[in-house]
DNA sequence: TTTACTGCAAACGTTTTGCAATTTG
DNA sequence: CAAATTGCAAAACGTTTGCAGTAAA
């Protein structure tokens, strides 16, 4: 995701507007690296705009997600849509314990076989038990 | 995904019961190659059975996932969950355009780091357009 | 002054739940 | 016979939609 002054800018080039709804959602996200669901935004967002809907929130999210500023994300058995601000090529990881997403390393695709289709993006989420879990799971 | 008779016997078992409305479940998935929703699942198995409820379709695929013998697969865009009988590693690709769900076969777990975790699986999902959707975009 | 956006509330589609009746082992 | 499972209907959940009022440019 492209810091927040240059998404604000990039809004107003294409013709949408920049609320201050907007702006707030933008620096929320903008250098996080965490993956909030759209309730977490809410909930944050509202702190600074006790009128706030979820509608705006989900209108603001989807902007975004069009702009390919963040990247939407289902993982786990979850069932709630997560929202990535990290654009560049990674995983993540999803702890069953915690809840969790950590963003990981990862190469470049790794498929041998792609039978002629056309590929416009790849997601990798492995599951598991993560680091933290596991410390306190262990003493 | 084991075959039929397999999975009935493990069922058995587990101390959980072998109606008539899982064997027709279990027999639909096994040796299936598409990723059906519940309500595919559904529709099917009230062909054979016209008192069928989406609880009792619900309830043996979450009982066949637990056993490890489905796969749950959310994947896109897309806001249902799918289920897939084959249980070896490989990956998946989804069409934006038919919503199809191809499986690609890909190499290990393409992780260069993972810090630690506890990793119990991974999935692998592609989007893009499939080959055929390509064809006939083409003429 | 145009028209994109907001908040609200109701609607949506999928999945889950509570429960009495039924069926399996 | 005990306990698991069924079908039903209602509820839950995250998300989307319609709309009248508001505010950005």
């Amino acid at each position: 995701m492209k810091s927040g002054p240059e998404i604000e800018k990039r809004l107003s080039t294409s013709g949408l507007r920049l609320t201050p709804q907007r702006r707030t959602i933008i620096r929320l996200l903008a250098g996080n690296t965490d993956h909030p669901s759209a309730e977490d935004i809410f909930l944050k967002a509202r702190g600074q705009f006790p009128m706030l809907s979820f509608a705006t929130v989900y209108n603001t999210l989807k902007v975004l997600e069009t702009m390919g500023e963040v990247q939407a994300l289902r993982v786990g058995g979850e069932d709630r849509t997560l929202y990535d601000p990290r654009t560049d090529l990674h995983g993540h990881f999803y702890c069953q314990k915690c809840r969790n997403v950590v963003d990981i390393e990862t190469g470049e695709y790794p498929a041998h076989q792609l039978a002629g289709h056309h590929v416009e993006g790849c997601q990798v989420h492995y599951h598991g038990v993560c680091v933290d879990c596991l410390r306190s799971l262990n003493g």
